[in-house]
DNA sequence: CTGTGAAATTGCAATGGATGAAAGTAGACA
DNA sequence: TGTCTACTTTCATCCATTGCAATTTCACAG
């Protein structure tokens, strides 16, 4: 790869990580709308111009880091093992993209606590809300496409986008349905895994004898936390 | 109902629709990023700032019939028959929510036509599409606390969520991909269809033996158009 | 080293969306 | 007819975002 990135890189990607610092800072303390693109150029002195040469909005800071993620599971889905399943595939792009999340998405960072505080401030702003949106919207079409030529003639265009779309709707609706009532991580991430079974299974599922094993996922509670109705 | 609409609510019913008419029409003519607020307001004769207290944004005018629609849905849902499977309710929405758009959404404007115009306009204005996926989460959302309402006890709020997320995921992504590849009306419907049976059937149903019977929707084409892998 | 070209940064001006405040205008209503 | 109130209009202002031209800073060949 790269051997020598050279000074002029380095400064550059050291320029871009002090403005997401600032940013993502000058946000929690002040807030999103409060803290203007001046105020982030200033604290790390630099013209605001320059700000909008490394992000192309006040909101995209704040994902800096989806692209490196994006990636990394479409990786994992162009090497699906062969004569893996679609559910299984998904199952596992879902489980590394936690893992690879987790870890380190980018270089830098702890992770774990920022994550959350960001998912709040995302939560909480509508701007970013929509950004968000938009963003994962755009993923799930390279999902969907990634998909489709992992599983040439099998899979056609509309399934895969189909299953794609069900899959992401399903795990971010329960998701955030989870964070909105302030549940404990452990909780969220139950809910999750339900989700992902109904998924799996169909909205049919919901309609048997509640009590029914569904359970897809190794570790799953089993689907029946009933949460508070 | 209120009887006697008052000059006073006529004139700002007048003065909504025109905003609306000129808005697209401005939108489709000159494009949407090329038409500046100002140039709506002035074409309707009334000061840009009166634009504001219509609609909170640019892009909410291309959305106007939204709230009508949703609530119809609610409505729907709110309804629902004494023992109707929930999958039965989800898709009796899809159905006569259809339905109710292609009728007349609010009361007024030659539905279809415009309706595929929007559709284009939207798909392709990066703002707009973030406003339409930022507007279709909350709808969701408000779709899943019906839900939960219609079946209380019987389905949590994560089902809930989860339920509605994978069917509007699946839907909206099929529909879009359809869309993108230019396919004739029928074949999207088409593609509707077949992502509504891959959620009710769930991802599971994508790896059984293709040519398996799966049609859940009166009229479906059986789920088997396989379009141009 | 040193000149030179490409890449980045900066300053500056302008556009346009959005909001707050004060003042004006016109229906609603007694 | 004369208020009361809702809706508009003006006016001022903020701020994100962009184009442009000038300037600075690396990378690199000579």
């Amino acid at each position: 790869m790269g051997a020598a990135p050279g000074l002029r890189e380095r400064k550059k990607l050291r320029t871009r990580r002090a403005l997401i610092e600032a940013a993502l800072r000058l946000f929690q303390e002040n807030g999103f709308e409060e803290t203007t693109v001046a105020e982030i150029a200033a604290d790390v002195d630099v013209s605001t111009r320059t700000f909008f040469s490394y992000f192309a909005s006040k909101e995209d800071v704040v994902f800096f880091d989806t692209r490196s993620r994006v990636d990394h599971a479409l990786a994992v889905i162009a090497d699906r093992r062969p004569g893996e399943p679609v559910v299984e595939l998904l199952l596992r792009v879902a489980e590394t993209t936690l893992a690879f999340t987790l870890d380190d998405a980018d270089g830098s960072e702890p992770a774990l606590e920022m994550s959350s505080a960001r998912t709040n401030l995302i939560m909480s702003v509508p701007a970013l809300q929509a950004r968000a949106l938009h963003l994962l919207f755009d993923v799930q079409r390279e999902l969907a496409q990634g998909l489709r030529r992992a599983y040439p003639g099998e899979l056609d265009p509309i399934e895969a986008a189909a299953a794609v779309g069900m899959f992401v709707g399903a795990v971010k609706m329960a998701a955030i349905t989870s964070r909105e009532r302030d549940d404990p991580p452990m909780v969220t991430w139950d809910a999750v895994r339900r989700s992902v079974d109904i998924a799996v299974n169909g909205l049919r599922s919901l309609d048997r004898a509640p009590g029914d094993a569904a359970g897809s996922w190794p570790g799953s509670a089993g689907g029946q936390n009933a949460t508070k109705a």
